[in-house]
Order: C-alpha cells, then sequence, then structure tokens
DNA sequence: TCTAGGCATGGGTGCCTATATCT
DNA sequence: AGATATAGGCACCCATGCCT
C-alpha cells in the first residue's frame, strides 16, 4: 500500500506518468503573480487531474464489485470502514436467511488474547520455506461453527456432544444447526471459488477477468474481515467470546501444527499467527500439508521459499530473497514511512547486498561510504524527511513530541492541521530537547539541518538493527582512519 | 462510528541519586 | 552544616506504524 497519500505516489503505485514540473505547493502563490507563472500551475493542476481520472479508472471496477457485493452505494462504499462493509454485507445475509438485526448496543470494551508470535533464529538463513493456513480464521469460524446465534452461555447445561468447546477460554457452540456466521462465511467462500473458477482460461487483459478479478479481491476483503468484525465493540454483531473463541483455536491449530512438523524433522525458523517458517524440504513439507489436512480439515501452502532470508531477534521484522532475486522486506525499518528516507534507503541498500552476496562484508563498506554522505550532508534534502500522522485534535497531546511540536508550528502559521493529517519534519541545528529543533520541512534551509541527529538517530539504527546480527556496532561503520594517518600518531 | 491483538521502537516524563552551589 | 539547584541514569509511559 501507500505510505505518505500524495498524488505523486498513488500515480506511481498504478504506474502512470507524471509529465508536468513538480511544484510545491508553498511557491503556487508566488507563482501566480506572473502569466508564465499562471501557466505553470495550470500545466501542474491540470497534470494532476489527469492523474485523479487515471487513478479512478484503477479503482473503478474494484469499487463497483465491493458496493454490489456489501449493498453500499458507490460513493459511500470508498469511505466506509472496514466494520460498516462486514455488517453491511451482514444485513443483507440476514434478510436471505431470514435473521432479525440486532440493534447496537453499547457494551464495556474488554479486551482478548489474540495470536502467537514465534520468537525468530536470529541470522543469516537459506532455503525457507513461509507456509500459510489459508483464510485461517474464516475456516476456523466455520468449521466449529463459531457464531452469536450458536453461543452457549456460561450455566446452561447442554450435553457435551452437542457442542464443540473452545481451548483455554472453554466457550461452547452448538454443533447443529448451521450458525448466522458459517452461512455467511460459506456464501462468501463458495461465491469466491466460482468467480476464480471463471477466471481460469480467461486472458488478463480481457474486461470480463479485470471484472471478475476485481471481484474476487473485494470478497476476499469481507470475507478476512469478519473476524475482526466479530470482536469490534461497536458491532451490531458484536460477541466477545466469538472473538477470543477464534483466536484460541488460531493458538491451538498454529501449536498442533509446528509439533507435528518439529516431530517429522522439519526445522522452524519462525512463525506468525497461521504460518511458519521451515527450512525446506520438500517431501516433509508435503507429509505437513497433508497432516493438516486429514487431521485439522484445514489447508496450508507454501507461500514463498526465500533463497535466503535474515531475522533480527525482534518478531515481525525480516527480510528475504526469492529465487528470482525480488526482495522482501518486512517490518524494518525501510518500509516504514516514519523514517526519513535516506535512513530507509541505505538499509534496503545494506540488506540488498547481504541477501545478494549472503555475507555482510561488501555491505559494510557501502554503508561506511553512505553514512560518511550523509554526515557530510551529501543529501537530498527530501530524504530527511521524517513523516508522522496526527490522530487526535493537537490539545489531546499529553507529550510533547516532535511531530507535535511541527503541527503547533503549522497552525500558528495558519495552516490547518487536525486527525488522520500527515506532518513532515526535520531536526536542525541547536540545543535542547528534540521538539525545540523540530521544523515543518517546508521551512528547513540546508545549512540549518542537524546531519548528525541523522545520522546517530535515523541511518545508524536502521543500518545497525540489521547488521548487528553479525556483531558489528557503531564504531565499525564510521570512517575508518587511514593508516597512513595513524602512522602520524 | 471508522475490524482484532501482538510487537518494536523512539522520545518524553518523572523519579532517584550524586554532586555542586548557596546561605 | 544544611538547604537548594542541577545533571545524569533509569524505568515507565505515550505515540506511531507495522504484521498476521
Amino acid at each position: 500500500d501507500i505510505k505518505i497519500k500524495t498524488l505523486e505516489n498513488l500515480a506511481s503505485y498504478i504506474g502512470a506518468e507524471i509529465k508536468a514540473e513538480p511544484l510545491e505547493e508553498t511557491d503556487i502563490a508566488a507563482l501566480w503573480a506572473t502569466s508564465e507563472g499562471r501557466r505553470r500551475v495550470l500545466e501542474y493542476s491540470a497534470d494532476r487531474c489527469r492523474l485523479v481520472m487515471e487513478a479512478f479508472e484503477e479503482f473503478i471496477e474494484y469499487g463497483c464489485q465491493l458496493s454490489n457485493l456489501v449493498c453500499i452505494p458507490l460513493d459511500h462504499v470508498c469511505a466506509a470502514a472496514v466494520g460498516f462493509r462486514v455488517e453491511s454485507y451482514l444485513m443483507k445475509c440476514s434478510r436471505l436467511f431470514g435473521e432479525l438485526i440486532p440493534k447496537r448496543v453499547e457494551k464495556p470494551y474488554r479486551p482478548y488474547a489474540g495470536a502467537i508470535v514465534l520468537n525468530p533464529k536470529p541470522g543469516l538463513h537459506e532455503n525457507i520455506a513461509v507456509l500459510d493456513f489459508r483464510s485461517m480464521y474464516p475456516n476456523i469460524m466455520m468449521k466449529y461453527n463459531v457464531s452469536p446465534d450458536t453461543y452457549v452461555e456460561p450455566g446452561v447445561e447442554i450435553d457435551p456432544e452437542d457442542v464443540y468447546v473452545a481451548p483455554e477460554v472453554g466457550h461452547r457452540f452448538l454443533k447443529k444447526p448451521d450458525g448466522f456466521y458459517r452461512e455467511a462465511l460459506r456464501r462468501l467462500l463458495e461465491a469466491r471459488a466460482e468467480v476464480r473458477q471463471r477466471l481460469e482460461g480467461l486472458s488478463p487483459e480481457s474486461a470480463e477477468y479485470r471484472v471478475l478479478d476485481a471481484r474476487q479481491k473485494a470478497i476476499k476483503v469481507v470475507t478476512n474481515a469478519v473476524y475482526g468484525y466479530a470482536g469490534w465493540i461497536g458491532a451490531r454483531w458484536y460477541r466477545r467470546p466469538i472473538a477470543e473463541a477464534t483466536t484460541a483455536w488460531g493458538r491451538e491449530t498454529l501449536r498442533k501444527t509446528i509439533e507435528y512438523a518439529r516431530s517429522i524433522g522439519l526445522d522452524i525458523i519462525y512463525g506468525d499467527t497461521d504460518s511458519i517458517f521451515v527450512r525446506y524440504n520438500e517431501d516433509k513439507v508435503e507429509k505437513l500439508i497433508r497432516y493438516v489436512a486429514e487431521h485439522e480439515g484445514l489447508e496450508i501452502k507454501p507461500d514463498a521459499i526465500y533463497v535466503r532470508i535474515l531475522f533480527t531477534e525482534a518478531k515481525k521484522r525480516y527480510a528475504g530473497i526469492l529465487s528470482d532475486g525480488r526482495i522482501d522486506i518486512v517490518g524494518l525499518e525501510a518500509v516504514r514511512g516514519d523514517w526519513c528516507e535516506a535512513a530507509r534507503r541505505i538499509q534496503r541498500e545494506v540488506v540488498k547486498i547481504i541477501l545478494e552476496t549472503g555475507s555482510p562484508d561488501k555491505a559494510v563498506e557501502k554503508a561506511r561510504g553512505l553514512i560518511a554522505e550523509v554526515k557530510a550532508g551529501k543529501v537530498p534534502l527530501r530524504e530527511l524527511v521524517i513523516w508522522k500522522a496526527i490522530t487526535r485534535p493537537i490539545e489531546e497531546y499529553k507529550v510533547r513530541a516532535p511531530h507535535v511540536e511541527a503541527a503547533k508550528r503549522l497552525i500558528k502559521m495558519g495552516w490547518e492541521v487536525g486527525p488522520g493529517d500527515k506532518v513532515g519534519f526535520m531536526i536542525v541545528k541547536g540545543s535542547g530537547k528534540l521538539y525545540d529543533r523540530v521544523r515543518p520541512y517546508q521551512f528547513v534551509k540546508r545549512e540549518d539541518v542537524d546531519y548528525s541527529y541523522y545520522v546517530e538517530n535515523q541511518v545508524m539504527p536502521a543500518v545497525l538493527r540489521v547488521l548487528r546480527v553479525f556483531d558489528y556496532d557503531r564504531e565499525s561503520l564510521e570512517t575508518v582512519r587511514q593508516r597512513g594517518q595513524m602512522r602520524l600518531f
């Protein structure tokens, strides 16, 4: 998806070409003074209109399909939150199934336990397969008939033969009849299977393919959101035990799968919620897939096989290279929108060299050079902008966070900044806390930039995150003195 | 009103202690 | 000598954005 929601980023995401020369919003007022300036503004604006149109054309098929599926008008469905899309779909189902639609009632928020995340084995691994459960939560909900109308309240006496009992939490669900969620989910899964079947044999360029592909994507999105919906406090069909039981069965399923995988000698490197990373062995993986199908009634499939994959000690962060040379970076700074582009670019570079060569040596060399460049200020200013979202009205913040201080400065100058806006800021030279040295990026001059901040607090941490695995530290990345100079001392 | 919980991370905040400075 | 100010270290919390 798109980290910073600019039209430029949207254009590059959909593969549209930007034709007009870029203008800074802050310069437009000045350009308006001359006829040449106004011509440039016109060209710029017309180009942006064209990009919006192209983006619309890219989206419209999916939008229509989603609108049709969940029964929300096209102009609403784009802005509607996922929860409301699911709810609207369920309301449509309730009519089909002869169910009454419950009223929204206020309930106290109480969190519940979620998924299992394994500690990764840090280091560089080769030939690692990622095995994923296909739609784990929807399938668990269907398998155990998890639904508001099959839930048996505690204290109600019932034959244990007639219910499924969730592990750890003990919630009970009737085996018969089919619950509302089971029916709604089955309808979605069957519809998607049918659409995908019709896709086979069609040319990806044909209009029919585009429509059907958009349809199956829309169905998938709604299917995968049903579990989250069930645990959403604002949902009409909210039942905490449903969400709690679903994750409990998910944990059990993953645990059993890991246990069996180990028992047949598969080496497990990592796992998260519904996936396990194992050292690839075709026969053993085949055996595991068969086991899960037979004993759990669920489907796992190899999602990717990494030629090399790098884990740090942290969960949810890794980078791997596929046999075609493509690199996946997950969770690391390089894919986070709240790190400056210079840090992200240099981390990407380091990761790429490590994964391609299988050793950190060349990466360290490269990193030293790139870090020296930042230290010397030889880096485009744009690459030093840090973006962070404002999530609430400014006066509600309890701490003087840098991005909030930047937002305050913008507001003082007449800008409107509120929840949902992203603030781009930079750190300038000076003393005191960070919030005294933060400025909205539009007003920062090159000579004021605190390059040492960027080296110490952005580039170094991002690079070391990856290189620490190989026992490199901060000192080893500082530019090394020449041997000739050393002799002078 | 804007699906869920799990997780890493940076920076602010507030407390404690050691030391410096003042009365 | 005792009171007060200041700096540094530490634990904790706030805030954000990612992963599944």
